[in-house]
DNA sequence: TCTGGGGTCCTAGGACCC
DNA sequence: TCTGGGGTCCTAGGACCC
């Protein structure tokens, strides 16, 4: 019996807002710089031809940060973080607007360059891709070089790939070595390498996982892998136990996936003040329909229909409830959508001001695949 | 000066069907 | 007259990821 090892690599553009940001914007290398907010926060360019940017400490809203340059991160500014908070910490940074048409112009040049050495990639998100590089020809720090050249001379942009066993051990070992990293991790690393690390740099090992994995004295990965399975088991369920075991040796056999259909999509938006429902019913209702034209036109463009449609409500106090409803026949129809979930609407209690507001559509298949409408059925009497 | 927006997957109870 | 079991769909919530 031969197994085959397989050869995984994941590639991870390095701050990649930030970076496309400094192409366009090369005065700012070298200075703390973070994206995020709105339109208002987009530079001006003076009468002598030079740009005056925002700073930070002119931000105000509920926006978080997108991302930061590593100098910024030096102010203990990071992803997620909100904008008010951060500005605390780095008042003087650049602030600069997110452009995601820039990002996706930059997502499909590096994408575009990795497929011309294999189409084995699986898509996980603008900034980052696996790529099963085992039937490749060659050494994996050999190819991965090459991958990473072929990303720059495209792009200006730098990344950082690990090649390993599998898609948990490359995922990890891409951040051991940011930025312009090149990381290859063989199973014999897994204890200097791996088992030093938090446990929450799992990708699936998140905020509540780790919090209660403390709890239990296990913080690191190693102290995952030698904690009893019992323990596991009778906090986390059978299941994400025996996925915590198997993390913790290194062990994952997903396959990378070169194709997938989309589940579902969705708009939502926070507004800039709380809404009352009903002293602010005209701006909330606006809201909502825009919500369902958005989402109609992105299922149009994109060749889908859906056939449960659902809302998200945020409260003043941040709870969140969700109503959704299954309809006989799927849709990409705004004015069919909006019925629908005006009817969910009907479902929530009212009693707070709202922070937010979306819209999803979810068992969704392909438009042209869908079955004629049925002949409209006409109705059997009852007969004695 | 709390906490965006777009997703996936999992769980769990109830309805409903065979 | 006391209580099957398996399967799928629907709904709500939550964890997690980029």
């Amino acid at each position: 019996m031969s197994v085959t090892v397989r050869r995984i690599a994941h590639l991870d553009m390095d701050a990649f807002y930030a970076s496309v940001e400094l192409l366009r914007y090369p005065e700012l290398r070298g200075k703390a710089v973070v994206i995020g907010g709105g339109r208002n926060a987009a530079p001006e360019t003076l009468a002598d031809g030079t740009r005056r940017f925002a700073r930070l400490k002119d931000y105000a809203g509920r926006g978080v940060v997108t991302t930061s340059t590593y100098e910024a991160r030096a102010f203990g500014v990071f992803s997620a973080m909100g904008m008010m908070k951060a500005a605390q910490l780095a008042p003087d940074a650049i602030l600069l607007p997110t452009d995601f048409d820039s990002y996706r112009h930059y997502s499909r040049l590096f994408k575009a360059e990795v497929a011309k050495f294999t189409t084995r990639i699986e898509d996980r998100g603008i900034d980052e891709i696996y790529i099963d590089l085992t039937d490749l020809p060659g050494g994996a720090a050999d190819i991965g070089a090459r991958i990473k050249q072929a990303v720059r001379a495209a792009t200006g942009l730098t990344c950082s790939i690990c090649v390993a066993p599998n898609k948990l051990l490359a995922k990890i070992g891409s951040e051991l070595d940011k930025p312009d990293g090149l990381t290859i991790l063989t199973p014999d690393d897994i204890p200097s390498r791996i088992w030093p690390l938090a446990a929450r740099t799992i990708n699936g090992i998140g905020p509540k996982a780790s919090e209660r994995l403390a709890t239990l004295g296990i913080n690191t990965v190693g102290d995952l892998a030698h904690a009893a399975p019992d323990l596991l088991q009778s906090n986390f369920g059978l299941k994400y136990a025996t996925w915590l075991t198997h993390v913790a040796q290194g062990v994952d056999e997903r396959p990378v996936v070169v194709e997938s259909e989309p589940k579902s999509m969705s708009r939502e938006t926070t507004f800039e003040r709380d809404l009352h429902p009903r002293h602010d019913r005209p701006a909330l209702s606006e809201s909502f329909t825009r919500l369902c034209v958005r989402v109609a036109e992105d299922l149009q463009r994109k060749g889908y229909v859906g056939h449960t449609i659902g809302i998200k409500l945020r409260f003043d106090d941040f709870s969140t409830v969700t109503r959704d409803l299954t309809l006989p026949v799927a849709t990409s129809d705004g004015a069919a959508i909006r019925r629908a979930a005006t009817e969910c609407l009907k479902r929530v209690a009212l009693s707070r001001k709202l922070r937010l507001l979306g819209v999803r559509v979810s068992g969704l298949s392909l438009a042209s695949e869908q079955a004629p409408p049925l002949p409209v059925q006409a109705e059997l009497p009852f007969t004695a």
